[in-house]
DNA sequence: CCAAAAGTGTTAGGAGTACACCCATGG
DNA sequence: CCATGGGTGTACTCCTAACACTTTTGG
């Protein structure tokens, strides 16, 4: 696609995380078209007349994977002027946290393929998207520790290993399980269901889910998950 | 101006924040064109070819105030469809913070008048400016416990008592005189200078500069200021 | 000597961290 | 009965928050 002089183009990238077997993985396309054609990129596009930054965001997601309500927030905005050899194109990048159990990858029009990438072991990307990228694991990071991000990325039920190994996956260290799960007990956000997950030849885990309202509640008052 | 259909013009709008009789203000220019002509407005312009976001902002800065070496920090970018009645244009929001004794108004082209307003005495603004404002608001507020903000809002040379007004009007609460003391006797990041404050018919107060090497050191060992 | 802000210490309670063993299950 | 992850309690340290009086100065 050709942009003429002087003209600014509007697109959304998504990083779209998520866990697989215990890993943060973020869903990567490799380009069709020039440029950059063959590289790996970060899902997005234009975004289209009379539609908001969001909705745009919203439609590349749907177009990657199936999925619905996703956790979805922007992330920054990248608009240095050599960004894209086409032309002038700003970016508005966000990032999207997907239960690991409601992913099913679509065929897509743009790209010729599509897969996970565990973060630890990434390719070359097109564009500024490597920086973009790296920028979205240091924001995920940072939004452990007071937010729900954790919980978006485990199905509904979820056991309390399962959710230890989420917040360990994403700070890069291990944590004390007798005091991960003081402290849960302590912000009393998890109500436990009353399931069992038998995984094998060992002890069944206690299933749980995650109460928001109570979250809700806990950060009115500035208390946070500190880890 | 008018803009063609389907074409996308990107703005850069800037919140500046400053102190005034210790209560924190913002800079509005009261906008001398159409739409909203006589209305207050943050101020902001176009993106220039060539020019990169940040690079923008700063222009836009220096254009309403004489100041360099500010903190700049880009904010959330805003596009939905409607927010402004000429066309199709996106912002990307900043927000900058000058150190009190820095500020000098100058005379702008775009706007009839510029005016400090304190944040909790604001007037109806343009476009989508009164969100805008808002959301920078909440992000100041969130900012001040893990990063230097506050420390931007001052000279170079403050007292504690200063600098403790300075967290107590962005936070909106009082705080304890001497738990604020031994804060930030035990975080370190304060150098006294040999001379003092005289003002008026009272003890003068021992002046003060921030240490930033020190500062970078607690915030890579995870040590921030939990007020 | 008075008004006004500067400056200073102690205590009690709560959260964080380090640490090791028994439990329940399927095969 | 064995292998595997599930599940539990205690002790110490450190940070937080509540709280009131003396000091220094200019007028």
């Amino acid at each position: 696609m050709r942009i003429a002089r002087d003209d600014v183009k509007v697109t959304v990238d998504i990083v779209i995380f998520s866990l697989r077997r215990h890993h943060l993985h973020v869903l990567l396309v490799r380009r069709g078209i020039e440029p950059f054609r063959g590289r790996w990129a970060l899902p997005g596009g234009f975004v289209r007349p009379g539609e908001s930054l969001e909705r745009a965001a919203m439609r590349e997601l749907g177009e990657e994977t199936g999925v619905k309500d996703v956790y979805l927030e922007q992330l920054y905005s990248f608009g240095d002027p050599d960004r894209d050899p086409r032309g002038r194109v700003i970016t508005v990048a966000y990032f999207a946290l997907i239960a690991s159990d409601a992913v099913v990858l679509r065929a897509t029009t743009d790209a010729a393929d599509a897969r996970w990438f565990d973060v630890a072991d990434l390719p070359s990307l097109a564009f500024d998207h490597g920086r973009i990228l790296a920028y979205s694991l240091e924001r995920l990071r940072n939004k452990v520790e007071y937010t729900t991000v954790p919980f978006q990325l485990l199905p509904e039920e979820f056991t309390l290993t399962e959710l230890q190994r989420v917040y360990e996956s994403i700070l890069g260290r291990r944590l004390d399980k007798r005091n991960f799960r003081r402290k849960m007990e302590l912000l009393d956000v998890l109500r436990p269901v009353p399931r069992v997950r038998t995984e094998g030849l060992r002890r069944p885990a206690r299933l749980h889910r995650f109460d928001g309202k109570r979250f809700e509640k806990l950060k009115d008052k500035g208390i946070l998950f500190p880890f």
